[in-house]
DNA sequence: CAGTATCTTGATAATGATTATCATTACACT
DNA sequence: AGTGTAATGATAATCATTATCAAGATACTG
């Protein structure tokens, strides 16, 4: 998937008279290489080890555009630091998550993804994406 | 309703060892006044006009509380700076936000919340809370 | 290939919401 | 009224994110 997603980066890229460089290809390997849900931090933290000259704000900078073009997803918990994730390779999945020990389990169920399409439009609304979060105790934790 | 919410949120300060202050009920009647989803600096300015006094941060740290007790729930969407909603006298409810013009539509489907529930049990998970926000483009804005 | 326009980077400062600090005030209970 | 302690208000601190800007890199152009 990883070259699915360059090229998708590249096209964007290119698209929007953006310029490829060797920290964009840095910062974008070790997203795909985590492959979790990971902070702007941890994500900069990894980088670090092998290209320690690539700044922080350019890890910031270009998780953002990743964003933007589709590759990642954005996730606010909580009063946590956001978390990204990788969408290519990942099929669209919801969340629950454990309030004692913030472990994230991935969920998805099509019943419910169609209701919501319903929802959406018997209010005349059309829905572009959402996000379904359900907060509680894990298995582990009980 | 504002009864029923002042006399859960007396009973929280009590049982807490916190006490009852002019500042707290003047906060309390002035969210439950303002009736929408409002951000602690919205609600600082409504109660300027009367109580120049009360200070920013004391909003602040009664809100917080307030969602404490179960009077209010918080709302953080995309960028936007957090927005507090009255539980008391509401149903629970999900929300259709539009990315364009940033009106926020209620909504409630007993079946999503069912399935959710089962979903949730399914993998061994005690839901305590969830969160559905489905964003898109509103009629108005189409 | 050199020239050039403009994008990107990295270091750092700025921002802005939220939280902490702390001296002073006010509450609740005896 | 007296007393222990919580709450307040002003302000500073925090901290993730965003902006700034000079220096460097990239992608064309001829
Ligand atoms: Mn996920
Ligand atoms: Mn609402
Ligand atoms: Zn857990
Ligand atoms: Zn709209």
């Amino acid at each position: 998937m990883t070259n699915k997603a360059k090229e998708i980066f590249r096209s964007y890229l290119s698209e929007k008279g953006l310029r490829n460089t060797r920290q964009r290809e840095v910062i974008l390997d070790a997203f795909l290489a985590a492959d979790k849900h990971i902070t702007v931090e941890e994500l900069f933290n990894a980088i670090k080890k092998k290209n320690p000259e690539i700044g922080y704000a350019t890890v910031h900078r270009n998780v953002s555009l990743f964003c933007e073009c589709g590759l990642a997803d954005e996730m606010k918990i909580g009063t946590q630091k956001t978390k990204y994730e990788p969408k290519i390779g990942h099929k669209h999945h919801d969340h629950l998550i454990c309030v004692k020990c913030g472990r994230i389990i991935e969920v998805n169920d099509s019943k419910i993804e169609k209701l919501q399409d319903k929802l959406a439009e018997a209010n005349d609304f059309t829905p572009v994406k959402h996000r379904l979060e359900i907060y509680g105790i894990c298995k582990q934790c009980r």
